[in-house]
RNA sequence: GUCGCUGUGGUGGAACUGGCAGACACAACAGACUUAAAAUCUGUCGGAUGAAUAAUCCGUACCGGUUCGAUUCCGGUCAGCGGCACCA
């Protein structure tokens, strides 16, 4: 009997749909999971492979717990503000409203005809102006909190298209569309202060349920140091250049500076720097590059020393050389280091190939340069004056006291993290909510006036000298002052794709609400999200991102938490047959579309579960695919075994509890790819039998349901079991079933295994070793030698040391 | 370069907290059914020696360490993947 898919899955898909069987229920005396996953950005390339994966496991994982009577929010919507559309609009003169509603229509479909359990009364889209209001709202919160700044920042600058380039579109240093080359430039741009949260962003991990790595890759990103700022005279002058260092202690053995090209005393004293025209051409080299190619390691050392400029040590009072080089930055700590290359490998090789002085100031034998910094240094402080004698670690301490007592240097901590970029001279996203009056400076639209929407053209190409293409349209952006009513100009500038990610799991939970982000008691019903599920990818941008913004809207007292997610998983990425990472030009790409076509959606679900382990990336495989259509096909096929027996069937009591056990506790694990292997391995087992009871099939059915949906549905309803699958229990097991009364137990010899014997599993340590030690083969095996040892573990293994 | 992760049969993977390496699949091969093929069902399936479903040895990227015992823990090396702040 061949399993018709299609109409079946159809048939439940219709039902679900029109009867809205998934809505989140009203009842707030329900225990409740907020499953969440990442909203996708909808392409014009429709769904990818990759996006089932997350959204399967937590549909597996909400569906389950919907039968074991939680009230479950799973909500779907569009993050659909951002460059592709707007480029695709750009190209073929299409609005990118249209271009954004033609895809969330195509990726409806498709995660429709997957069966996932979404709530869809609750779908909301980043570009809808009942949802941008609040994203608006919140940046106007920022504003006003005094987080949000503007500064000059570089943007790509492509020098034939005169317009602003995304990162990404700056190939090997040249403009992705025309080849010219690409410059940093540049611009005033809106910021956002970040890094006044870096220490909470950091500490608040601790209570979180995140799963490791996210946790190291985020406090790595944030790059916490302790150190201390030094300054160092510009001899001559009443400057100081001020660096920061991680290492105190080896600042006798600071033999040169480096300053970033773009440091402001490179033309604070032009004057005096004898050859500036050299240092400003090496400027502009350095503008060509971006920031990954600068502080490349494998690349050859440049730089320009800055001749007539002279920095004195304020330890030891010696004069030291100043340079400019492009692998020191002005975006981390001050945009200037003090060089010790005895011991930091980079400036090790700078000094080697510039023949600067390198003085050893920690005992580190021959290796000079191999004594990198890190924070376990160790060592004997030497040349180094007061310090000498000291080991690294009462050097620092030393030597911090000295700085603040001279006045010269403080303690101080750093982090890596930079505030965020929150400008984009781009169409598609949304207006910053500010008007420039020339009178009283930046002042906010008022609250009331929200949104502030997006104004109406047809020409969405970047402007003039890099402006946002609002800036051309004068009659937007010429306006009133809110506060002094005079002529004023608004912000053209837009907010990049994060603003509205950075917040949309709030918005789930009360959609259509338009007095606020979402009402208090929803607020105080719902948050924290109980699990949210994404790739590693977003870590450190998205992730961190929308912590920083709850933790501003807790401080404001807009929610109740001081985190929003609770717990955060994170699934592998799924590649082309051949290993590689889908893409068009790879011509590997497996369309979701063709495999629900194919093989149904069933079968797709389980296969994306079955791929690998969820956590790791794997490689597409169709012979894969068809593996799990013949388990789909063999569970259809067992309607024709069953039998009219309730219960579990004798032989099959303890591997029924065992199984449930294994399915159960699998799923919270997000090991969906051994619970499935548990049931395809008892489907052989019902095989071996040629029957299936109805108590078995009952139970088979709910274990599989959440991965499976339509077809478990169909059978429950065919074999007669009343009501809806969806509406019944999640079973339960017996723990004391789950034991067995006997167990296989291994004997090594030297840990080496020799034998495999069968025992009561209730022995004790010495009833085992007895056991074994009486056993003829083993003591043949052991005879005429000394025993040593014997080691019992019960239930696993007997280990006999001998001489 | 840097931060993080990964490395197990022909392939995807399994092995819970250090305790039988290879569950469950895929591919391959063989058998049953069939006029035949497909589908389905059943069986074999890490390597070496071996007639063997006997026995022994080797085997979880590589080198070393800890341990009665290491795929698992530690140190080092190599390779691959993800992030690097304006792709999302």
């Amino acid at each position: 009997m061949d399993y018709a898919f299609k109409q079946i899955e159809k048939k439940w898909q219709d039902k679900w749909y029109s009867e809205e069987t998934f809505k989140t229920k009203d009842d707030k005396t329900l225990p409740k999971f907020y499953a969440l996953v990442e909203f996708p950005y909808p392409s014009a390339h429709g769904l990818h492979v990759g996006h089932p994966r997350s959204y399967t496991a937590l549909d597996i994982l909400a569906r389950k717990r919907r039968l074991e009577g939680y009230n479950v929010l799973y909500p779907i919507g569009w993050d659909a503000f951002g460059l592709p559309t707007e480029n695709f609009a750009i190209k073929n003169k299409i609005h990118p409203r249209i271009v954004t509603a033609d895809n969330v229509a195509n990726f409806k479909r498709q995660l429709q005809s997957i069966g996932f359990s979404f709530d869809w009364s609750r779908e909301i889209n980043t570009t809808d102006e009942n949802y941008y209001k609040w994203t608006q709202w919140i940046f106007l919160q920022l504003f006003k909190k005094g987080l949000a700044y503007k500064q000059e920042m570089p943007i790509n600058w492509c020098t034939s298209c005169k317009v602003g380039l995304a990162n990404e579109e700056v190939v090997n240093g040249v403009c992705e569309r025309c080849g010219s080359e690409v410059v940093q430039r540049n611009k005033s741009q809106w910021m956002l202060r970040i890094t006044e949260y870096a220490q909470r962003l950091i500490d608040d991990l601790d209570d979180l349920d995140y799963i490791e790595k996210v946790k190291i890759q985020q406090k790595n990103w944030i790059g916490r140091s302790e150190g201390a700022e030094v300054d160092f005279k510009i001899a001559g002058t009443d400057d100081a250049i001020t660096v920061y260092t991680t290492r105190p202690d080896t600042l006798f053995g600071a033999t040169y500076m480096v300053l970033s090209p773009e440091h402001p005393f490179v033309e604070k004293y032009k004057d005096k720097i004898k050859n500036y025209d050299e240092a400003a051409e090496y400027r502009a080299q350095a503008a060509r590059k971006s920031e990954f190619e600068r502080t490349e390691m494998a690349k050859d050392k440049t730089g320009v020393m800055l001749d007539g400029l002279c920095a004195v040590n304020p330890v030891n009072g010696k004069e030291i050389p100043v340079w400019i080089s492009d692998y020191v930055l002005m975006s981390y700590g001050t945009g200037a280091i003090m060089a010790v290359p005895a011991h930091d490998d980079r400036d090790w090789e700078f000094a080697k190939k510039f023949n600067m002085p390198i003085i050893e100031v920690v005992a580190g034998g021959e290796n000079v340069q191999e004594a990198a910094f890190t924070d376990t240094a160790t060592g004997k402080m030497v040349n180094s004056g007061f310090l000498d004698g000291l080991e690294v670690k009462e050097a620092i301490s030393a030597m911090i006291e000295y700085l603040e007592k001279n006045k010269i240097g403080t303690k101080k901590v750093n982090y890596k993290l930079r505030d965020w970029v929150f400008s984009r001279q781009r169409y598609w996203g949304e207006p910053i909510p500010l008007v420039w009056c020339d009178h009283c400076g930046w002042v906010p639209v008022d609250e009331s006036e929200l949104p502030l929407t997006l104004p109406e053209t047809d020409n969405f190409e970047p402007g003039e000298n890099g402006e946002s293409p609002l800036a051309k349209m004068t009659d937007w952006v010429n306006t009133t002052c809110p506060k002094c009513g005079a002529a004023a100009k608004r912000e053209t500038d837009t907010m990049p794709q994060w603003a509205g990610s950075s917040w949309y799991y709030l918005r789930y939970i009360d959609p259509n609400n338009s007095d606020a982000i979402a009402s208090e008691e929803n607020i105080n019903y719902w948050m924290p999200v109980d699990w949210y599920n994404g790739g590693m990818e977003h870590t450190t941008l998205h992730l961190l991102y929308s912590r920083f913004w709850h933790k501003v809207l807790y401080d404001i007292g807009v929610v109740n938490t001081p985190e929003p997610y609770a717990r955060r998983t994170s699934h592998g990425m799924i590649l082309g047959e051949n290993n590689e990472k889908m893409s068009k030009s790879r011509g590997n790409v497996v369309n979701p579309d063709d495999m629900v076509e194919t093989f149904g959606a069933d079968t797709f679900r389980t296969y994306e579960m079955f791929i690998g382990a969820f956590d790791q990336s794997t490689p597409w495989s169709i012979n894969g695919v068809r593996g799990c259509y013949r388990f789909i096909e063999r569970v259809w096929n067992m309607q024709e075994m069953l039998t009219d027996e309730e219960g579990y069937s004798k032989d099959f009591e303890s591997l029924m509890h065992k199984t449930i056990k294994k399915v159960t506790e699998d799923i919270e694990r997000m090991k969906f790819n051994t619970a499935i292997a548990a049931l395809m391995a008892l489907t052989n087992d019902f095989y071996k039998k040629g029957s299936i009871t109805r108590g078995e099939l009952r139970t088979f059915l709910i274990l599989l349901n959440p991965t499976a949906p339509h077809m478990t549905e169909e059978m429950w309803e065919r074999a007669g079991f009343g009501g809806c699958l969806n509406e019944t229990e999640w079973p339960k097991y017996d723990e004391a079933k789950t034991i067995d009364d006997e167990v296989e137990i291994v004997v090594q010899i030297n840990g080496k295994v020799k034998d495999r014997i069968t025992i009561a599993a209730s022995l004790s340590k010495d009833e085992m070793e007895k056991a074994v030690i009486e056993n003829d083969k083993i003591k043949a095996l052991i005879d005429g030698k000394a025993v040593v040892k014997v080691i019992c573990v019960p239930g696993k293994l007997v280990n006999i040391v001998v001489k």
